[in-house]
DNA sequence: TACTGAAATGTAACCGGTTACACAAACAAA
DNA sequence: TTTGTTTGTGTAACCGGTTACATTTCAGTA
């Protein structure tokens, strides 16, 4: 494959094109960085050396003379999962507008992993930095502190927390989906979720709906791996129970997916044998069979507003807030009135 | 929030560290890079040092003397769908095993944007370049050659195009596919699929199922948005229309999951009264109901190939190879034969 | 003891931009 | 004409590491 380099010459830089132009390497930069400074005539002059040269600067140079890199890095669990995705997708967006780069590190949902990367991604040169969620090991608390470096934890409000928080109230949204079942009169309701360990959105949200009980509904607690085929797996050994649930609230949308599957696979009907709830409103929710009733988390806001709460840090040097994000619950039709056999 | 820049004593350098320990520059800098010329009194002496000073190199500086950022760009058109994150999931994964930081851009499938956003990553000094397909721009392919920038193209595989490509055979895989519903005895299959515009995957796999008709089989094309929705949509007025189809090819699973969802939606039955086959293998096509048949794209497999690829070109200057990765045609229970009414 | 080569360390010149400060030219005001 | 201001350009010292090459240290050997 066309091999190109020319080990020969080597790179043409601003004493390059100085020279060629007869102006100083100070004119040249000025060029580089759209100063007012410079006549017109010259920096046509400067620009035509340049792409004569192919000229290109060399971003790790401005870098160290300016101290800037203009680059955020994103360290999150993993990229698999649409919800962490499409954040990232809005992250992206939003940071491109405003000339700052975006680089991933995944971790797996394992805090040990995560220290490693937020070291490797400072390393890197990272000026800012996205987490997700509000767990977080000390050591890694104070590297952040120690080197002063702007963070903003997402996925979840905590204003109480050490660092800054986008996101929503994981578990008033727990509470407020299980809060809307019982007022379906669903009174006893399976809750399936994702593994608790790692995991302090689903934890919170469980913790919600455990308050959103209270005594007027009786919940199973499922948890299992975080795709359609758990929320699959669950529901079979759910649906096969003696006591089931006239209800499955499920704390995302890809297990509401399985659980869809599953509970037609077992021939109930949805929603008249059975409700079902998801979370994150994915974009399927909206056109599966049944519609999905499902809380909408605002991940592409999230995203964008936690590019912009960084990028007004860095450029601005505005605080960095905590944000609370709404989520709405959408009703549509893959709930209903639970109908009262036993009651 | 706590904010802790200390403007007064600036950030230890490889000077200080060398100061505090009566060393020079030079050891400190082997000590910073595991050299073994270092006695080990003097590195553990150094690196006390450094703790002592909360000393970090700095990135930039760093870059600048080896010419070495150790940074990859993956230029793609969106982290939206599931297919573009979990490659680029697994090619996180790959890059970081080897010591390489990934920095993503999307483009939301816009050359236009595409030749920008590169611009940047290139700007911002990434050492390689992932893109999607084998459709680009010239003055981008310029670029890429004048700057001699290892870059591969994913998705597609393609021995004949100027740069190397990692991926599959679209074009064989949409004649499979149709082949397979075919071998059933579908003489009459839709193909719904996302837009051509600026997405030549799309574009070979359709070449593909058209080449694979032949006499044999009659085509229904659709062209609809690229998400559950436009599967629904094209659905609903396939199953409307005169003379429907016996089975329904998508180009993509998503598509697949809002066909399914819409063909049971109209009172159908899958596989009896509609065939239904899809492109990728998403997780959920394994646990869907009824299962979804599928071509299986080697996603992570094309992640960490392509990582390898570039990582090896850098590392160890190997050549950057044309890989043609197997699919899968994955038999579930979403296609049946045809009851052949009319035939 | 003197000699030799290997191991450990030091010196200083890079890498390729930015920018404070100095300076010259052009022009206005006095 | 002199002085002051604005505008455009140049000089050279940074930024914070790396590394070629020089130098010292030290063990092993003749």
């Amino acid at each position: 494959m066309t091999k190109q380099r020319r080990t020969t010459e080597k790179k043409p830089g601003v004493r390059t094109v100085a020279a060629a132009t007869g102006l100083s390497v100070a004119t040249v930069s000025r060029v580089l960085n759209g100063s007012t400074l410079v006549r017109e005539e010259t920096r046509a002059q400067v620009i035509a050396s340049m792409r004569e040269l192919d000229y290109a600067p060399n971003a790790a140079a401005r870098a160290l003379a300016t101290r800037r890199t203009r680059t955020i890095a994103a360290v999150i669990p993993t990229l698999s999962h649409s919800i962490f995705a499409r954040f990232l997708n809005a992250v992206e967006l939003a940071l491109a507008e405003r000339g700052y780069a975006l680089v991933i590190a995944t971790t797996d949902g394992d805090p040990q992993q995560e220290m490693v990367r937020v070291g490797e991604v400072l390393n890197m040169g990272a000026e800012g930095l996205i987490l997700s969620g509000a767990t977080h090991p000390p050591e890694l608390l104070r590297l952040i502190e120690q080197r002063g470096l702007p963070t903003v934890c997402t996925s979840i409000h905590d204003p109480r927390y050490v660092l800054p928080t986008i996101g929503y109230d994981n578990a008033a949204l727990g509470r407020e989906a299980l809060r809307y079942l019982i007022g379906l009169g669903h009174r006893r309701v399976a809750v399936v979720h994702g593994p608790l360990e790692n995991n302090d959105r689903t934890v919170l949200r469980l913790k919600g709906v455990k308050r959103g009980a209270g005594k007027d509904c009786v919940l199973d607690l499922v948890e299992t791996s975080l795709d359609s085929e758990g929320g699959a797996l669950s529901t079979r050994r759910l649906l096969e129970g003696p006591e089931r649930p006239t209800a499955i609230l499920c704390l995302s949308d890809v297990l509401a997916l399985g659980v869809l599957f599953e509970a037609r696979r077992s021939g109930f009907s949805v929603p008249a044998d059975l409700s079902i709830m998801g979370f994150d409103d994915l974009d399927w929710a909206a056109v599966c069979e049944p519609p999905l009733t499902t809380l909408r988390l605002p991940t592409a806001r999230m995203g964008r507003c936690t590019a912009d709460a960084l990028v007004d840090y860095l450029d601005n040097d505005s605080e960095l807030p905590h944000v609370k994000l709404k989520a709405a619950l959408v009703e549509r039709a893959s709930t209903a009135k639970a109908n009262g056999p036993r009651q």
